[in-house]
DNA sequence: AATGAATGAGTATTCATTCAT
DNA sequence: CATGAATGAATACTCATTCAT
C-alpha cells in the first residue's frame, strides 16, 4: 500500500473557524461525561462525544484540570447569577450547589482534588465569596448561627458532595436531604 | 514448559511455611499501600511492597475486596476492643474511627463502596453495632440528643471520612476536628 | 508472626500408602476435567478436583501427556474388551469410539496432538490394531469396501472427532451421525 | 502524566498517514501468526510482528474476531474470484479451500468457532453460496451425486480442515489428499 | 488549527512448574 | 512420598499523551 493510499474518511477539517465550536462541544461533552462516569472518566471519551479529535482536546485543554475548570464554569456562573438576585437566599444557594453536586459529583471532586491549583483556587474562592456575601443576611434572618463562617458552609457542601458521590444514583437526593437536615441543626442559631 | 518459561533469578521459594508470613506481609503492605495511594491502588504494588509474587497475592486474596477486608480487620477489632471496655465512651469510639479514617480513607471507601458484599456487610454491621451499643449511654450522659440514631453517626463518619480523603495529608487531623466540631453541634442535645 | 506460627489446615499427609489412591483420583479427575473443559484445561483444576496436591500430580504425571495417557487408558481398554468379544462388529467399535469422542474430544486431541510421542503412539497403535482386526470380517459381511484400510478408519474417526470438538454440546451426537452417514458411503463396498 | 509515563525510546510515530500501512501490516502479520501458531495465538505477537504498537492493533481491530475476519477476507475474495470464472469447477473451489486450510487452519477455526457472530456469519454464507452455486454443474458433470447438498460439502471441508489442523506441517497436503480421496467416494454419484 | 492514528507503559489476572516442609 | 504455597512470565486490554499531516 503506497504512501497516499486510502486516506480514510476523517472528519472534515473545518479549519480555525471551528475552534470556538470545538471548544464549546468539548465543554459540553465534558459535562456529560464527567456527570456520567465521574471525574476520572477517560478523556478520550470526552473527545469522542464532542465529535472532536484527541489533538484538539489537548490543544484547548492541556490537562484534565483545565477541561474540568471549563466544564464547571457554568456551575459557578449560575450560582453567581442566583446570588446576584437581591431576593435570593443563602439556602437557595446551598440548594443549587447541592443540586449541582447531585448532577455531577465531579464538580466538587475537582474543587477538592486540586485545591492548590491556580486555576481551581479562584473558583473555590468565588464560591466562598458568594456564601460569604449571603451569610450575614441569613444569620440576621435567624437561619444560621452567628458563629457560622463561610468556610463552614464550604466544608458542609464538601461533605455532602462526598457523601453523594458514594451514594447510588437513585437515592442521592434523599441522602443529601438527610445530610442537610443534620447539618442544619449544626448551623442553626 | 507450556507457559511461564522463566530463566531469570526468581525470588527464593521459601516454601509453604512462609505462607503465614506472606499473608501477614501482604496485609501489612495492603495497609500501607491503601493508606498511601487509596483504595484503588494497584494490587501489583501491594505484592511488590510485600516482597511476594503476584500469584501469592491472588492465592491469598482472590480480589481487592478480600484483601481490603483483611487489611482493615484490625481496625474493627481495635474498635471492638475499645467498645468492650466498660468505661469507654461513644466519643472515644468516634475518635478512633476518625483516626482510622485519617490513617487510611480506604477503610471507609471499602465500607461504602461494597455495601452489599457479603464480606463487607458484616464489617459495617459490626461498626454499626458498636455505635448503637454506645449511643444510649452517651445520650444519658447528655453528650448526644435523644433523637440521634446510629445511622446518623454512621453518616457523620462517612462524611468526615470523605472529607478527609480529599484533604491533603498534613491537615487531615485539623480538618477532621473542624468537621466534628460542627457535627457535634448537630448531634448535641 | 514466628516461624512455626499458624501451620494452616493442610490435608492430612496420608503417606506413601496413599500413592495408589491419589493416582486413581487424579486419573478420574483428569477424565472429568478434560471432558468438561477440553484437553487444554488447567492442570491445577485436575489436582483440585482430585483433592490432591499439585506436587503429587506432578510426581505421578510429570506432564500433560502422561496424565492424558493415563486418563484415557480406560477408553482403549473398553475398546479392546469390546473387540475381544467374538460377536462384536467393527461398526460397534466405531460407535464406541464415536461415543468416547462425544464424551470427551480430549481423547482424540491427545492422539492427534502428540502422534510422535512414545507414550501416545502405542495407544494409537492399539486402536489401529483393533480396527485392523475387525475390518476383514466387516468387509466379508459387505459393510465395508475391500479397498478400505485401517488407517482410513482412523482418519475417519479423527475427522468426526474434530468435527464434534467444534460442535456445540447439544448437537454433537446428531452431527456425528450426519458425518458418519456420509463417511459410510465412502467406506461402503 | 497520569498514566503511561514513558521515558524510553518509543518507536517513531509515523503519523496518521501510516494508518493504512499499519492496518495492512497487521493483517499480514495476523495471517502469518495465525498460520504459524493457530487461531489462539497471542495478539501481542501480531502487533510485534507487524512492528506496530499494541494500541494500534486494538484501534484497528478491537478483538480477535475482527482481526481474523480481516486476515482471512482475502481467502474468500480469491475463492469468489475463482468461482466467478465460468470455466471454474466445484472441484477447483474445494481445492482452493483446502489449500487455504493447509496454509492456515485458523481460517476454518474462525468460521466454525464464531458461527453466530454477525461478522463471521456473512463469510460463512459467502462460502456456502459459492459451493451452492457450483454444485449443480458438478452434479450434471457426474462428479457429485444428486443427493449431495451444499451443507455436505461444508461439513467435508470442516472435517478436512480439522484433520489438517492436527497434522504436522510437513504432511498436511498428503493428508488432505488422502481425506479427500475418501470423501469423494462418499460424494460421487 | 484540526484531525485521529500511533505509541507503549501499566494493570489485572492466569497458570505451569518448583520446592521447603 | 504428599502437600500446597510460592513464583513470575505471559496475555489481554486501557488510556494518557504525542505527532505527522
Amino acid at each position: 500500500m503506497e504512501k497516499g493510499a486510502a486516506p480514510g474518511a476523517r472528519r472534515q477539517n473545518r479549519g480555525p473557524s471551528a475552534a470556538a465550536e470545538n471548544r464549546a462541544a468539548l465543554v459540553a461533552a465534558a459535562r456529560e461525561v464527567f456527570a456520567a462516569d465521574g471525574y476520572e472518566a477517560p478523556l478520550s471519551a470526552v473527545a469522542r462525544r464532542a465529535g472532536v479529535g484527541q489533538g484538539s482536546l489537548y490543544r484547548h485543554f492541556p490537562d484534565r484540570v483545565s477541561l474540568a475548570v471549563a466544564a464547571f464554569a457554568e456551575n459557578v456562573s449560575l450560582l453567581e447569577d442566583l446570588a446576584a438576585r437581591p431576593d435570593s437566599t443563602l439556602d437557595e444557594c446551598l440548594d443549587l450547589l447541592t443540586e449541582q453536586a447531585i448532577a455531577s459529583a465531579a464538580f466538587m471532586d475537582m474543587l477538592s482534588g486540586h485545591a492548590g491549583d491556580p486555576r481551581v483556587a479562584p473558583i473555590a474562592e468565588r464560591v466562598t465569596a458568594i456564601l460569604a456575601r449571603k451569610l450575614p443576611g441569613a444569620q440576621d434572618a435567624g437561619r444560621f448561627g452567628p458563629e457560622v463562617r463561610p468556610e463552614d458552609l464550604l466544608m458542609c457542601i464538601g461533605m455532602v458532595s462526598g457523601l453523594i458521590a458514594k451514594t447510588p444514583d437513585g437515592i442521592r437526593r434523599e441522602t443529601a436531604e438527610r445530610a442537610w437536615a443534620l447539618l442544619r441543626r449544626a448551623l442553626a442559631p
